[in-house]
DNA sequence: TTGAAACATGAACCAGTATTCAACTTAGAA
DNA sequence: TTCTAAGTTGAATACTGGTTCATGTTTCAA
């Protein structure tokens, strides 16, 4: 339940001390996430946080300065997540293109079980661009690097650029959204292997030549 | 200039009824979507739209009950002119595939020429999203249609489904968002190509079997 | 020309809510 | 046990910005 948040960049007067301290940080943490994800940013409030959390309106000001903040923490919380979820998920590997598959099953999955994570990012663009856009170009930069990796190996032909790691990116989270988060009528399964069926043939080095 | 808004579903009695009126409401129209465009839903302020506009505060409400309901307007307006234009850009083809990378190549110039737009139809996702939600479905499902009729004329394969539509739909919002919006380092043709590289062996019919 | 409807104006109002703060309680080291 | 720093509390504050409205101006049909 209680998930564990990493600190960033908050100011440095505001850390907990005390493993009292500690525990109502992380239960504001939580309640905010829950908080964002459901209301969004603006309709989300600190009383309703706290309330979620079970602590004095007061309390928030001894662990953030402000909304904002918050809101910018969580942000770079949840990217660091998803990174580590996702890398977690595909440690072995011996085809590049089965690789890809496995890395949007386990985001599809991720997505359904978090739901409120890609809410937050989203609304991201508009709270904490810096962060928005960090999140994505960071996450595009893995996949280039798993087709580098992959054109080495020669599971995926030559050629490929930082465009085509935009294109799969996008791919992939609109399918997280629209059969992740929207609904579930398809297995996570099933969606990997369409679009793994659409970069099998285009991404994937010809069989006989090359 | 000034843009065309077709009317929505506003309140009846809020109409202008006169060419003066009509005048305003279209300044107020294009002063907001550059506001929210700008600063984004909840940094956009009415006297900010009436500022641009060069109206007084209260013509605002002339014209529209609230902040919500014009951004409504505005979104649906949007999605509608992004619908148009699409339409028009691919009228000719032959092929299915050169079709594709007709839509994204005309899709890239549009988001390059209306920024503000796609900064709208995201941030509804959170202030309106019905209308978000509207817009990527009806967009998929063009986008199904083409696929549909690509199959029925030999270009594409078989077997095509919604989640295909809904994976090249969400290549091309990536691409836009970041070879359109946040920067220009490549042409349109260019982002263009490469994703229809993407579609071009993994959709495209096997060149000799089947 | 004229009068009523349409439109324009911006100061005032008001609600919601982020943030502050001074008084109080608890933890844990000495 | 004691004392101080850390943590807790929630009423009061401050402020932003959406919305109202009473008054003044323009339009245009008759």
């Amino acid at each position: 339940m209680a998930t564990e948040y990493t600190e960033h960049t908050e100011s440095k007067d505001k850390q907990p001390r005390t493993a009292r301290g500690l525990k109502t940080k992380r239960k504001l943490l939580d309640a905010a996430a829950l908080e964002f994800g459901e209301k969004g940013f603006h309709e989300a409030s600190i009383t309703g946080i706290t309330q979620r959390a079970g602590t004095a309106l007061g309390s928030f000001y001894t662990y953030f300065d402000s909304k904002d903040e918050l809101f910018s923490a969580l942000v770079k919380d949840m990217s660091a997540r998803v990174k580590t979820h996702a890398a977690g998920a595909m440690t072995e590997w011996q085809d590049a293109l089965e690789r890809e598959k496995q890395a949007l099953e386990a985001f599809m999955n991720f997505a359904r079980e978090h739901k409120e994570i890609y809410r937050i990012i989203d609304e991201a663009e508009f709270v904490d661009p810096g962060s928005y856009r960090s999140h994505y170009e960071e996450t595009a930069k893995r996949i280039y690097e798993r087709l580098q990796e992959g054109s080495a190996a020669g599971d995926f032909r030559g050629g490929l650029e930082e465009a085509h790691a935009w294109a799969i990116m996008g791919m992939n989270v609109f399918l997280g959204l629209r059969y992740g988060i929207w609904s579930e009528e398809k297995s996570a399964v099933q969606i990997a292997e369409i679009a793994n069926g659409i970069l099998a043939k285009g991404i994937a080095a010809k069989k006989g030549a090359d």
